[in-house]
DNA sequence: CATGGGGCTTCCCACCATGGGAAGGTCAAG
DNA sequence: CTTGACCTTCCCATGGTGGGAAGCCCCATG
């Protein structure tokens, strides 16, 4: 099996095995003579793994701790829940985070008019929160987490 | 006024003062005999207006349209409301697909005894959800908008 | 047997924002 | 005049992903 292949039976783009073999997320693949890489259905197992842990927003250094746990038949399920709920509340707090910005931005957006006019509370509120001051809703405008952890992936 | 107080007065780090220059966020900034960038009140105001779009999540694309509307005093406020609006959208998309990301490990991880014993339901959904097949959640495991759209800002 | 097309290989570049740091010039206070 | 804080430009890294070039390989068809 070549890496076209694995790439459609694992739903993995080529370059994202050849980058994930580089970055150690995985181990080399065996090469054939004259250099191409071989996988076999385990390889193909293992690919799909990770790419069902991506799709649940996993960072790679996360998913290779759980590459690790999966192939340690002893691992405690401990372990794992731990890594899980870890992810979970991460997930949690990247929400929490947008949806505050969202909130304060539909609230912003919501008292301005949309027409003709030039006058705008998006923009006023904007150019500086200290003019429009002491309006009730929690203004956003400071306390950022400031993480990133991905979730961007284009399946 | 030079760029690191600018920085301390906008809120936005020197580097990032600079990378907004090079990339046509900000006009060049104004220079001292000897090459130091100088700011004008104006001028951090533009920075402060950027910082707070920033964080509402909004990429730098569409911060420079943002500036563009807010320098023209003739703009209709309709055209800020709808950028506003997009925004908003794409807030919301993103926050869909964590919730559905968040909600689904943390079922399957609730699922988990988290104990000393190897079995475990999270593993095995990753392994796999053709085996662990028919059980009613709504398993992900496909449908992922890959967007990015940062949101990612430590202030 | 030759040729063509589709695969594979490696390598570099781009994204989006941001931080880190090196090497060197400048400014102001002591 | 020295010291230390600041400024300048330049390169590199992050996290994942895609694009593309240059070159080799393999197979099938003429």
């Amino acid at each position: 099996m070549n890496i076209g292949e694995a790439a459609r039976a694992s739903g993995i783009s080529a370059k994202m095995i050849r980058y994930y073999e580089t970055v150690g997320l995985v181990p080399p693949a065996g090469r054939t003579e004259a250099g191409y890489r071989t996988y076999t259905a385990r390889d193909v197992d293992t690919l799909r793994f990770i790419r069902r842990a991506r799709d649940f927003g996993v960072p790679m250094e996360r998913v290779k701790l759980l590459v690790g746990l999966w192939q340690d038949k002893d691992r405690p399920s401990r372990e794992v829940k731990e890594v899980a709920l870890r992810q979970v509340a991460e997930l949690e707090a990247k929400i929490a985070e947008l949806t505050a910005m969202k909130d304060a931005l539909a609230e912003l957006a919501s008292a301005c008019h949309g027409d003709n006019r030039p006058d705008c509370p998006i923009l006023r509120d904007l150019a500086g929160a200290s003019c429009s001051a002491a309006h009730p809703a929690p203004t956003l405008h400071s306390a950022k987490t400031g993480e990133r952890f991905g979730g961007n992936r284009s399946a």
